[in-house]
DNA sequence: GGCAATGTCTACCAATTGGTAGAGAATTTT
DNA sequence: AAAATTCTCTACCAATTGGTAGACATTGCC
């Protein structure tokens, strides 16, 4: 049993190397060196560094997918459901922040796994998807192309999360109230612009 | 001035390859190769990549700067100056996609310069933020923290911008039309968001 | 033409990279 | 207890990395 809890910490670890200085960045030995061990242990519970990565990104893909099961699992509705699972998102973000980062690794353009994080983000879409449209259709929710205001979100939750370096550069350093703020911020900006309009339309 | 031609050349091209690939993931050698030019030209122009790369970044930041300032130059107020400068960014983001992906380069907590791109950044965010504050004090955006709502902005507008993968990885290919769509998409996220409650307050 | 400066090159180099081969513990199975 | 399996290790390796030293060409200047 020694052996799983091994690969276990190796994923656990890399995912944490990867999320935060990304793949190239990222060395075998270095990891190695951080668990403790030599990189032919990690090379024995992984082939390559690349086969590391690929399950690395599974682990996390089912990490983010565990969140939003959770965050649903209430069987909220319109707004109250969004807040439930933005607020999930955060709580991972802060707690595991390498997660995000990994995200945001493996969404760039020259990823070679950019299309298995797809693969396993998929059912999360459609299941987002499907969820957005009952709602529009049910009055809950302004109405729009539920497909561009899923990459809205996801930009906007992503990105608020994930550059929290920004925060940083610009001057105020991130607490743990600072994060609090910023999630209260992003829900009144998606408050405003997923609410069903209550008045007059322009 | 072959010379400084030759520079130029290089900035471009590691640019691009920053932007694309990351620091990390770009060697001196490839970079080299793709300017048909050997690696020892570079460390001539640029004593090491690190310095390479701080160029880079400033040049980066100029571009920015200047995109920024053209969309401002128009002394539009309100929703209309933030949509042009959305406009604005989007046109960055369609023609030279590499400068976004550097700043999302570096802004990851590692990067060992992201406080050079603060420097070069800081004078447009106090712009902006100025901006924020003359507008929500004249009645034409709504009410909010400008810190916290730029973060916001920015968040959103990097985000949708930069993560096309996303879009490639959900199953729509990113196309001229559709990326048109997204700023529209986003604009509208925007207006709704920003706009000043023209009924009753909460 | 001679000369100095500029710019690009060839030739190396030490360090680090991901990866292979296989020895040697430790544990489990028989 | 012997044998087989599981796991981690030492010892290498070829390729690539960023970088140095210095030769060679080209240009403009006197």
């Amino acid at each position: 049993m020694a052996g799983s809890d091994t690969r276990r910490r190796i994923l656990d670890t890399a995912l944490a190397a990867f999320g935060r200085d990304g793949y190239a960045a990222t060395s075998l030995d270095a990891l190695a060196a951080d668990l403790g061990v030599r990189k032919q242990t990690i090379l024995y519970w992984f082939p390559s560094k690349l086969d590391l990565f690929e399950a690395v990104v599974d682990d996390a893909a089912e990490g983010l997918a565990d969140a939003f099961d959770e965050a649903a699992a209430g069987g909220l509705a319109g707004l109250d459901q969004v807040q439930a699972i933005v607020d999930r998102v955060f709580r991972l973000a802060v707690h595991r922040p390498e997660v995000l980062g990994l995200v945001r690794e493996v969404t760039r353009p020259e990823s070679p796994t950019a299309s298995r994080l797809g693969a396993r983000i998929r059912p999360l879409y459609d299941r987002a998807r499907d969820f957005l449209m009952r709602e529009m259709e049910a009055g809950r929710l302004r109405r729009s192309d539920p497909a561009m205001l899923l990459l809205s979100l996801y930009s906007a939750v992503v990105g608020m999360v994930t550059e929290l370096e920004v925060q940083r550069i610009v001057g105020f350093e991130p607490t743990l109230r600072s994060t609090v703020m910023r999630r209260r911020e992003l829900m009144r900006f998606l408050r405003a612009a997923l609410a069903p309009e209550t008045t007059a339309a322009s």
